[in-house]
DNA sequence: TGACAAATATATCAAACTGATATATAGTTG
DNA sequence: CAACTATATATCAGTTTGATATATTTGTCA
């Protein structure tokens, strides 16, 4: 029963790297963190204000020319909090894949159906593991250097193992609809 | 912009294969789809009053002795609704996996806290490993015969796939951490 | 150069969904 | 027979999404 809201420690935990602004924040998760973990402006916005009220992250004006610019920081009450949230167990690792869910209810649109929604998965995933084992590659080199980066290197080979693995599902269960279809 | 609610389709969906209480629906939630959808007693009641305001399904009263019991039928209306949804591709195939959030922020907490995620993540895994193959097993014998359950059986797959993957993931990772923890 | 598109930046809101809780009965087990 | 587990319906505060609004700056192509 943890009483922390999540977007305030994935939050934490980037001001905990650098100093970012919402719309930083928001281009983190929509790149480096969109593989496990997502967040909208919608709460992003509200928490960035919430954790300045509670004195874990402090904020300063970064405006220039016309632009408005907030930039955030963390505080040491907000890497203590961190630091605790970070101690505790993962409390849910869930998966909502719709395109398993049209899958389960096959039965009522047929194989070719099934077929064509394993091909539009099959190509989405082609198309974010070359992604990520281009990343993988640039973050190897880094990480021979300077091991900063080494905990974000684990989560892009986590994405590459279990995107090759899923791509092995699509051929083998095309396989098995073909069989008597 | 799909207008459809992704709770009515996942009730729809139960509903095309049996009649089912509230209740039921909510079982069906945390064993067979649990591994790709969930939903909650928050979601499934009013959704199941919604849907039979909207003729998609009908309700009738199973009540035996003292206990109340709501039954629902999906209407042929609910089986093209259905259908038409199933047609259209899937929006959103999301992980969303604590594990890995915290694994990306480890830098703060050191690579000891992380060996413990992963320690904890590979025994879940394991544990859930262990189910699905047993599941497999009989659902393969049960389709030998009858292919109704098919596409469970796909989503099954799946699953044995990924988590297998994930598990040469864990060991991989903690030999990296290993190396100059 | 000027027009247009894309990126930067903050903010809000209705609608959806979760997790917890409340309530009550039926069946099982030590 | 008390305690516990399973069946069954229902609601609600709090969290989050997805969309939208607004405004400026930067890049691009003709």
């Amino acid at each position: 029963m943890a009483i922390e809201k999540k977007i305030d420690c994935v939050i934490l935990g980037l001001l905990s790297h650098e100093d970012l602004t919402g719309y930083e924040i928001k281009k983190r998760m929509d790149t480096s963190l969109k593989y496990f973990w997502g967040a909208s402006y919608g709460s992003i916005y509200p928490a960035l204000s919430d954790l300045v009220k509670r004195g874990l992250a402090v904020r300063r004006d970064g405006s220039e020319n016309n632009r408005s610019k907030i930039i955030y920081s963390i505080t040491e009450e907000g890497r203590n909090y961190l630091k605790d949230w970070l101690k505790l167990p993962a409390e849910k690792d869930e998966l909502r894949y719709e395109t398993l869910l049209k899958l389960f209810f096959g039965n009522e649109a047929g194989p070719l159906q099934a077929k064509v929604h394993i091909d539009a998965f099959e190509e989405k995933i082609e198309n974010e593991l070359k992604y990520l084992i281009g990343a993988a590659d640039i973050l190897r080199k880094i990480t021979s250097q300077d091991d900063t980066h080494k905990y974000y290197l684990l989560t892009v080979e986590f994405g590459i193992k279990t995107y090759s693995a899923y791509l092995e599902w699509c051929r083998e269960a095309k396989n098995m609809l073909n069989e008597e279809n």
